[in-house]
DNA sequence: CTGTTAGCGCCTTCAA
DNA sequence: TTGAAGGCGCTAACAG
């Protein structure tokens, strides 16, 4: 079934069917009823194939992420595809892995079905190995980050505000008396070091000393720097995680080393994910708002693909999600 | 950068530039490498789009899933994604929500499109409402469900035994001396309905008596209806959930009971996820191996799309992931 | 082994 | 307002 079956059913010709199918061009009310009557009754499905090919505009958008399994990036691909979808585009997912390997084979696919517009969840995409093939191949195409901005004419991003939002966590727990507060980070992107210097910041601004540690960003990865951290400083009575799930794994090794939580030591995630509700106990986490993340996202690609004007970059603010793991907040708050 | 540009730069015409872009047809050693070199120089990326057009191959599937936050669906979208990634092949996803109301919009979406293949993530897609409209939209591409088979020509499947997993759980527990075991579905789908049988069966072969109970498919869901099992059957000695996260809602309703896990109540969930190491205590789980579904499943699909012969139906059969919350396996597992 | 030539299904001027 | 005609980039006979 093609435009050609439909305009000879409807005695017009293939241009007009396209006309109406598209709302372009000015089309008399009567040919326009008599059309759509055939396009209906015919069940027809235009091919974007071919509607690609003729006039660029395929439709599509891609979203390359690290891994789809990992909740914190399957909500945000949720919300892209949901809010995409809504404007009428689908969604190709990749699912890159660790390293940057196989990005250039990614974006060339990406690129060979000229998808209109490319998404990048997570800070690791500012990484250099990363940025530099996606410089060199998305120079015309919009390309929007999520959590973070990379450095070409066509890019837009969302930054969520996480070092001010580890900094208000931190200082939550300062003012609930906590004192030697050690600080998790598990990847090495501009994310976390962006929590850690809001870490930093809190604890400078009260002259504390600060405690730092490095694990694999997996739950057996929070436990042994937990337990390490304990080990070491004896007195510590707060622990931020830069990961809800490192943040599990230390519940797992406060519990083992007979700390109670939030008696003896406070622990606090990010990523506010499901993964706090189903730990004992409830895990507080700061809230980067990855719902508002994809939503702001794909609203930011919408536009440049109409060529709306807007902002260059989209602004939000954390939460604090408080749950069992922290001390009730102090009166007034 | 079109074939035309190559051809011209290579000095051949512009079928021997196709022949060499997908080494089809005989082509001279000589002019082979001569065009590869300009095809190398130029970064040339063809288009898959006009491909498509020309082909019909557009190197392209979709994958229906009803919302890819969920653990379950993003374990198998992922392992599709990579299998299908590896044969050359695009992935579409759409979270279609919990009801059938925009599948035939998403199906409309994926066939302009031109995709080569369907997946449909999770035994909802065989009810009636869902059915209806693949069958009917979607009878010229290859379609395979995972955990589960349509009623269709071009239809495969890759079947999960969770009858037989969660007999064979049942069969466990009351090994272990359970007897008092009650069983806590989460959704109207297939897959739960031969959960259940499996449970049934168990439980008639020692002439044991059932309970069952229905739930939302949530933390909260499981943790309402844990409680009001244990309310109504003081004496319940063990719970089978149909899911991970219904089963960790089970566990905190157990807690809130003073009641001890394994202990005074043993409990089992489905799908063995993160959630089951996340949760405190560990849970033990039906594993339905999710993995191995989204391999089989995409390979099943390649089959078809390269018209190898092969299975119409994958069968795939579940094991046991002990934990914390079930009793150590009697002498010689 | 290589080139010529139709399409594939649709969009988009340009005329009428 | 409507139609005719030329691409879009590539594949696939069909000739040579």
């Amino acid at each position: 079934m093609t435009i050609y079956d439909i305009a000879r059913e409807a005695g017009v010709s293939i241009a007009t069917v396209s006309r109406v199918l598209n709302g372009s061009g000015k089309v008399g009310e009567r040919t326009r009823r008599r059309v759509q009557a055939v396009l209906d009754s015919q069940q027809y499905i235009p091919s974007r194939v071919a509607q690609g090919l003729a006039s660029r505009q395929t439709s599509s958008v891609g979203v390359l992420t690290v891994d789809i399994r990992d909740v914190h990036h399957s909500s945000i691909a949720y919300m892209i595809e949901q809010t995409m979808a809504g404007a009428g585009y689908s969604t190709i997912v990749c699912n890159l892995g660790g390293t940057p390997a196989r990005l250039r084979g990614y974006l060339r696919a990406l690129l060979s079905h000229r998808v209109n517009g490319v998404f990048f969840v997570g800070s690791v995409f500012l990484n250099e190995p990363y940025a530099q093939p996606i410089r060199e191949l998305l120079a015309d195409v919009p390309v929007v980050v999520v959590n973070g901005l990379l450095d070409m004419p066509n890019a837009y991003g969302v930054l969520v505000n996480e070092c001010e939002g580890t900094r208000a966590s931190v200082e939550r727990l300062i003012a609930a008396g906590r004192r030697r507060i050690a600080m998790v980070c598990s990847s090495p992107t501009r994310s976390d070091e962006n929590k850690l210097r809001g870490y930093e910041q809190a604890m400078a601004a009260h002259g504390l000393e600060t405690v730092t540690a490095q694990c694999a960003r997996s739950l057996a990865g929070g436990e042994e720097a937990a337990a390490g951290l304990v080990r070491e400083h004896p007195g510590l009575d707060a622990i931020q995680f830069a990961e809800d799930i490192t943040a599990v794994g230390g519940l797992r090794a406060l519990s083992a080393a007979g700390l109670r939580v939030p008696q003896d030591v406070a622990v606090v995630g990010c990523n506010n994910s499901t993964y706090c509700d189903i730990c004992t106990p409830r895990l507080s986490s700061v809230d980067n708002r990855l719902v508002e993340q994809g939503r702001a996202a794909a609203e930011r690609m919408i536009a440049a693909l109409q060529k709306r004007p807007a902002a260059r970059v989209v602004r939000l603010s954390c939460a604090f999600a408080a749950r069992e793991t922290t001390d009730a907040p102090a009166h007034g708050e």
